[in-house]
DNA sequence: TAAATGTTGTTATAGCAAAAACAACATGAG
DNA sequence: CTCATGTTGTTTTTGCTATAACAACATTTA
């Protein structure tokens, strides 16, 4: 009973965020439950007020999802669920390539005329967004990558994009672990930080710099508290600070031994 | 101008049906017209009051869809809109899955326990719903399929539909009109419709008979006015009694000449 | 048959929450 | 100081939610 309360409470969460109003998905859901219900008992089994179920199946009369009876008194079936669903989905995926095109279109078209951007720095939270910024600054690289990072959270993920780039361009790479094998064409340090006063213990706190063509630089933060944020800048005395910086941490760890 | 009006106009509309508000679609397609705008540049591209264009890239923020710079003012730049899009689709997506995993459990829970629907006629509106159904009547067709229709409308498709059936079930059809060949293994009767006063002209007023199994019909009505909607039904009446019609045109149709 | 009861479908309307629009204020750089 | 920025409230609007009342019809009971 609490079980189905649970999983008909996220259907109706993932309901509405396909457009649909708490009601609508209420409804609905109830009409998959008993379909040919009358509206009396979709007000009972929905909680929805019995006034309130007209107009609600009014809508979803027209979205598609459900279809009546010409009995008296009206009875309402839904329209098999994977249908619904799938119908609605289209829907949304012609108005989300709609929107990609106009947008990219717009985009492209500024992009010639300006990219003041190049001083500026940019920060970005969530390791999502981060991922596809990181994905999308190695992907584009054209000459070298050099990466320095103390962080568990992406390892996997930069690791695999760093080998998908290893033939193309020159990579360089200082980190304290390394999952699979050391493809021959990267160049890869391992070595465990010194202390911990350094760097901090890896599980509170990780970070991760990358230089990619001497151009660009991306930094990674991230914290147990605050989140993972990263700044982003194609600003030349950032680029050669973080730069400097992985210089230093780089001879560091060729020296042999601590 | 107007036309990039326009087009903006339908970007957000489509950017809402992502789950974005007016505001959000409006401050993001400013945002990717010229990356790296300030907020007064943003309020003054959208329309959106400058006060209220904070707390709305607060929320694109959220969403990944925007990032910062730390500069001061502070400068907004726009997630790249193929990705910013693709990464709202994917977060729908999920929703989608996780619902129609969710419904169709309960839908085939309860499918065994019900279905006093046999003897109920459902009505069904708007041309794609009823293809749809069609679709799911057709395709489930395990015996014969009689189809009498002089109607426009979905003529290609049906046609389609029907010669992925051809060599599973006995297929009959009656109609005024084939585009393609007809295939050898369907009895097909062409006929155009005596005066006009029988079927009415073909523009305003159309129609379709779908015998299934000798145990399912589903009638087609489509006029100008009141768009196209449409009967399906199992019970034992309707389905003589759509039985008795087709044969009657059936019989006409087999006459030669007229 | 006639009155009483209950149900259906409809309409009107009040409540509510999120978003939109506006106004006011503190800050900070030139 | 002055202007633009960033922040904080308040009001208005909007669309959904919720309740109440009503006419039409069917069902029951006297």
């Amino acid at each position: 009973m609490d079980e189905q309360g649970e999983n008909q409470a996220t259907i109706a969460e993932s309901l509405k965020s396909l457009g649909l109003t708490k009601y609508e998905a209420l409804v609905y859901i109830a009409l998959v439950r008993v379909a040919g219900a009358t509206a009396t008992e979709i007000h009972e089994l929905s909680g929805v007020p019995r006034a309130s179920v007209y107009p609600v199946l009014d809508r979803l009369i027209q979205k598609n999802l459900v279809s009546v009876s010409n009995t008296s008194p009206k009875r309402f079936n839904p329209v098999r669920p994977d249908e619904g669903v799938d119908s609605l989905m289209k829907s949304i995926e012609s108005d989300a390539l709609c929107a990609r095109e106009g947008l990219n279109r717009i985009y492209l078209e500024c992009a010639d005329l300006e990219r003041g951007d190049q001083e500026l720095i940019w920060s970005t939270y969530g390791e999502e967004n981060i991922r596809i910024r990181l994905l999308d600054l190695i992907s584009n690289a054209t000459e070298s990558i050099r990466v320095f990072f103390y962080w568990g959270g992406l390892r996997k993920q930069i690791i695999q994009m760093l080998e998908e780039k290893k033939n193309s361009v020159s990579i360089e790479v200082v980190t304290d672990h390394w999952e699979g094998e050391i493809p021959e064409s990267m160049n890869v340090w391992i070595k465990k930080p010194p202390g911990g006063h350094d760097i901090g213990p890896a599980k509170s706190l990780g970070g991760g710099v990358f230089l990619v063509d001497g151009s660009k630089a991306m930094v990674i933060m991230g914290s147990e508290e605050e989140g993972t944020s990263a700044l982003y800048s194609e600003a030349r005395g950032f680029v050669r600070f973080f730069t400097v910086y992985w210089n230093f941490f780089s001879s560091w760890a060729r020296r042999k031994n601590q």
